[in-house]
DNA sequence: CACACAAGTTTCTCCTGTAAACATGGAGGA
DNA sequence: TCCTCCATGTTTACAGGAGAAACTTGTGTG
């Protein structure tokens, strides 16, 4: 009983173990409808063994909100990065990252957003989340210092472009923008009207 | 125990009264983790009387979501039948409408739009909400006509507006839009940069 | 080398969703 | 009028889940 048992009774990183158990159910069943007992009987534990680690349940939607919207960010980051033609195709790069993301995360991005992972209880959660949206900030801020953007006040344009990008999220992962229905390619189609928008006359 | 009890055996109409009770959980709370059998204890039937209305949790809210999707409607086509100057403005009217909307009724705009009522396993769910979609579209139509908006692939111009104010609703409801981070009126702000993308240049 | 503490486990209680069997009372036919 | 059916209630039962409490195990540190 105690030879061979290659599971030693202190597990290393079980925190990890459990986090990454999750964020798997999570993506395999596009929601976050496991129970924390499932969790723990998947990694190989006690029922009991989570509740080390987080104080309930909740505060493991939390934490993979948080997983995600670091992830999210480093996506919108590398896809930034490359050098691009012009600001105003940072952007649309930046955002049809974003999209993607959604896309090939829908249970997570969608926790992300959801009640379950309520950021006014959780400081740190609504911090990373800030950290996320000021990426953005940053890239309009820099377009209008080259006279891409409108000299507005940035968080305005950044409130319609986080809300134009996140909303094409949704309706993307909710398999709302069907061809047949929206044409070819209507998340370039929809940035162009918001960036005619956004963008110095010229 | 059987003469003041002012509760008859057969309750009426149980079905709407679960509904109403369950819809002022949801507005109580923001949120609806409430549990079918505190919707039936505070109704004042058992805790398997639900069933015979409801087939499980999920079907009920399911109804909510519709009766939301009907009431946004309701909503949104109020605010575009007074005589407006133009179509540009009824969209205004109408997408501020439709942020009210969520504003006013947070929990449930957001169990709209969440995984827990899936559109895609209830027919009746999801024709209700392409009706209230189609309102939308209907108005972007006739301002084609009139010559308010580009002459684009109708269904693109939907998404585009729909993202936008779906977005703009749900950075509200999540208290991201505070004015000293996105100035005086974020909403009205967004809505222009969005329609000086769509109206057509004149 | 002892021992305190972090990280597991077991056990327990209360609650939920949901199924099944039973009860009730109103509506429609004999 | 009365009987019987059925929709709509209730009671009872059970499998699980959340989380608390008490117990166990090993490991790092004096």
């Amino acid at each position: 009983m105690s030879e061979t048992n290659d599971r030693p009774y202190h597990h290393g990183d079980l925190r990890r173990a459990l986090i990454d158990t999750a964020l798997a159910m999570l993506a395999a069943n596009q929601n976050w409808a496991f129970t924390l007992r499932e969790v723990a009987r998947r990694t190989g534990v006690s029922h009991a063994a989570p509740y080390k680690h987080f104080r309930d349940r909740e505060m493991l939607l939390r934490e993979l909100a948080s997983i995600g919207f670091v992830r999210l960010g480093e996506t919108m980051t590398e896809a930034m990065s490359p050098a691009r033609p012009s600001t105003r195709a940072q952007f649309v790069a930046a955002a049809q990252a974003c999209i993607a993301f959604a896309c090939q995360n829908p249970g997570l991005y969608r926790l992300m957003f959801s009640s379950d992972a309520d950021k006014t209880i959780d400081p740190q959660l609504h911090a990373t989340a800030m950290s996320t949206f000021g990426i953005l900030v940053g890239l309009l801020e820099r377009g209008q210092c080259d006279g891409s953007f409108r000299p507005v006040a940035v968080n305005a344009l950044a409130a319609a472009s986080w809300a134009q990008v996140h909303g094409l999220a949704m309706l993307a992962i909710s398999h709302q923008l069907l061809e047949e229905k929206v044409g070819p390619a209507p998340v370039p189609a929809a940035l162009d009207v918001l960036l005619d928008g956004m963008c110095c006359p010229d």
